[in-house]
DNA sequence: AATACTAAAATTGGATCCAAAATGACAAGA
DNA sequence: TCTTGTCATTTTGGATCCAATTTTAGTATT
């Protein structure tokens, strides 16, 4: 491993500490210990109190003094928010990306709807997925939109691979005519209907998503 | 000044320092050195360091590796995005928060509605303003929505204030109608109007705001 | 006089050390 | 046996010190 490039030591663990959170390898409720991450992943306790700071402003652990941080806990509400949050911030940024995407783009976004439609383990769907979304927002520069639509995301992570583990499989193929007709919608360059695609396909996952009890309980 | 909580000097100094940004002791572009922060503070450097990384985490300063902590400064599209997020966002929460909110509640919010008329100067007026937004939502206790509209009205806080000191003196009736309607909608208990007022006294904001490109230019 | 190069000062990033609080184990008593 | 109180261990929070980088001031050369 290269020393890559020094002053960025917080970040570096901050970026392996939130891949660890949103692969699963750190669940909600677990304990995380600086110390322990520290020689994990190289380096002093500093950086990784730095990491720390970074990554409970995200949202993606809490920090109680002298307790230490955890991977939160959501409950189902606070989940059901998050994906109502979804529904109204991310047409808007399809709206805005929609003009700057070129056929490029959109070839490239049809690619990775095929390899989903492929077949897909979970992990990699929950990839592929998120991928895929977020190449339609690739137009949108803004950043402060941006960063909330990726908090959101990770916020939710844990929850949606939770839902895809239990009743994903019998459902994708909803999930593959919704991308399809979005795509289609995006191909058109009809923007309403797409913002009207997107929304009904978070609308629904919401919907699916709070039937399933079991994914919030203790 | 107590010592307070020890266990809290980074929280403390964090919340410090975004008072500086949001009123307006720092402004768009200036550096901030973490010794000075520091000896004015009280402190080490290590609480200091982690507070900026807090801040720059809610994107009210950017870090660049061994250059230092600045206050971002924005542009126009960026600040019009944000107030796009703010058209959707809030009626969301004021859709959740009105059904809990008390008539206690109202009676407040009245208050501070009639401080508002009463005449103030700008800074009062940014932080009632504020106030009187924050106590429609305050029946809203999803933390992640809560904490996004924070960010967004700290990270648009200064364009709000250069647009009230140019222009705001002779808009300020406008202002009053649109939150005695929306007020009086929430007495009504009309959810529906309610979003309707809210998101118009935004989207009219924007409209207004973006006419002055002075305000973002250097 | 203007520009490029060099060296010194200032500033940030990181590691180690010490203090304070919380967790957990263990023993004593009801 | 269960509860409670105490003490040792673990873990976090904060301060000081050292290294690396950037910035700035000064000087020399064209």
């Amino acid at each position: 491993m290269a020393e890559s490039t020094p002053g960025a030591a917080s970040a570096r663990i901050a970026d392996a500490l939130r891949i660890d959170i949103l692969e699963g390898v750190l669940s909600p409720g677990e304990r995380i210990r600086q110390e322990e991450v520290a020689e994990r992943l190289g380096g002093s306790r500093l950086p990784v109190r730095e990491a720390l700071r970074v990554l409970a402003a995200e949202g993606l652990v809490e920090l109680e003094p002298h307790k230490g941080a955890r991977v939160p806990h959501l409950d189902r509400d606070e989940v059901e928010v998050l994906y109502r949050m979804r529904e109204r911030l991310e047409p808007l940024a399809l709206q805005l990306s929609l003009p700057q995407l070129s056929t490029t783009d959109l070839t490239e976004i049809d690619r990775i709807q095929a390899h989903i439609e492929a077949g897909v383990s979970v992990p990699e769907f929950l990839r592929l997925d998120r991928e895929f979304h977020m190449a339609t927002y690739s137009g949108c520069t803004t950043e402060h939109l941006m960063s909330t639509i990726d908090r959101m995301w990770n916020a939710t992570q844990h929850y949606r691979r939770a839902f895809m583990e239990l009743a994903g499989a019998g459902r994708q193929w909803i999930v593959n005519a919704e991308h399809r007709l979005l795509l289609d919608a995006l191909q058109r360059a009809d923007d309403n209907d797409a913002e009207r695609y997107l929304s009904g396909h978070i609308r629904r996952t919401r919907k699916e998503l709070v039937t399933h009890p079991e994914i919030f309980g203790t």
